[in-house]
DNA sequence: TGCAGACCGTGACAAATGTCAGGGGCAGGT
DNA sequence: ACCTGCCCCTGACATTTGTCACGGTCTGCA
């Protein structure tokens, strides 16, 4: 039987590296290349043709969902497995819809990193237990669009009026849009919303 | 000639087991333990005796800095390497100060890991050279430790009352501090400074 | 066609926040 | 003994922010 061709996409060359040396002391699987963006992901993977594609979240670039979802699009003949630092509800139901066949946290052990991906392989999907819980548990973003990119913008500390001149909107409406976020959180204010809504991964 | 023993120190086991597995493929190196707990690594180093720790920062139980200090501290014989995703100025400063050895990013490639440890283990020093430049032209923390507590505690989103209940302090005095905080920070707001000042290291 | 929901904006009000000018206490250094 | 710097507190003030009520546009759906 031939290995199971994986690819490698996290923005920490050495935790690349590290993964690489990890997985590739398996038998049955092969590391067929690495990068550390996510742009880059798709080029590589039509040159190099993996089974399985393992993806970081936060990667400069474009995030692992988005990577995923552009393996699915473009129909590349790979599945793949999300292997993220964070678990955060969001992150998980925003992947599986982008197509991704798998989502483990980076805390798991290693073994049950090696069978993830051979249960993906097979054509099984791999979730995390206790996130899954989790993501039933919170249920899905009340979050408008709106209201995710105001939060978004606010959550390093911009006053209104820069956040308005960066959205091109009036300073009511991103009041109005921050107001009614606050309100759909139960947070204090826009600082407490935002910080909320990336830990759920709503953002 | 024996082979250098290391200690692991990692929140996420992944990453331990992946480091494992690569410098495991190094002759020279042998990693004598590993632990997913800032306050394990002290009994873990007295039992295994290593010669280089490698802590991360980022740890439940205590950071890695801390860790260091109290390796030194307590005389163990061990160098340690502080090995972290965040390159921010004050980190580095803290680590030396706190009797870190070498002080290496996450995205490193992995063999300039292998070579950092036999370096820490002839006695020299190793640090990233641009986090070292970048560490010169930021300068010190210009914060007071009053105002460390209310930029951390105000990080989340707290709002004054709670801060200052938190802080057993008045509101007027929270606020002061966060006003002087802001103005050394050149920020527009708490949020704004204690992003700031998170960003480089300084919380 | 009408309705609901999301979006954009305005204006007004109360509360929270940032700023400033005080005052007093307590340590460390000259 | 004096000064300086940091801490703690107070009170007053202007600005920012959060909330609310309101009117308008657009889209999708029944």
């Amino acid at each position: 039987m031939s290995p199971i061709k994986i690819l490698l996409a996290d923005d920490q060359q050495l935790i690349r590296d590290a993964l690489g040396a990890l997985l590739s002391l398996q038998a049955d699987i092969e590391v067929a290349g690495s990068c550390g963006r996510g742009d880059q992901v798709l080029d590589l993977a039509r040159q190099t043709q993996p089974d399985v594609v393992l993806l970081d979240i936060d990667m400069p670039g474009m995030d692992g969902i988005s990577v995923a979802q552009q393996l699915k699009e473009q129909h590349l003949p790979c599945r793949s497995l999300i292997v993220t630092t964070f678990g955060r509800p969001g992150y998980l139901a925003r992947a599986l819809e982008a197509g991704a066949s798998g989502f483990v946290v980076k805390d798991t052990p290693a073994s049950q990193l090696a069978e993830a991906i051979r249960k993906i392989h097979a054509g099984l999907r791999v979730v995390d237990p206790q996130l899954a819980a989790e993501s039933f548990a919170v249920g899905p973003s009340p979050l408008t669009d709106r209201e995710k990119q105001v939060l978004q913008a606010a959550k390093d500390g911009a006053s209104i009026v820069t956040l308005a001149a960066q959205l091109h909107l009036s300073q009511g409406t991103v009041r109005n849009h921050l107001s009614s976020s606050i309100a759909k959180l139960n947070a204090e204010n826009r600082y407490d919303a935002a910080h909320r809504a990336e830990e759920n991964g709503w953002l």
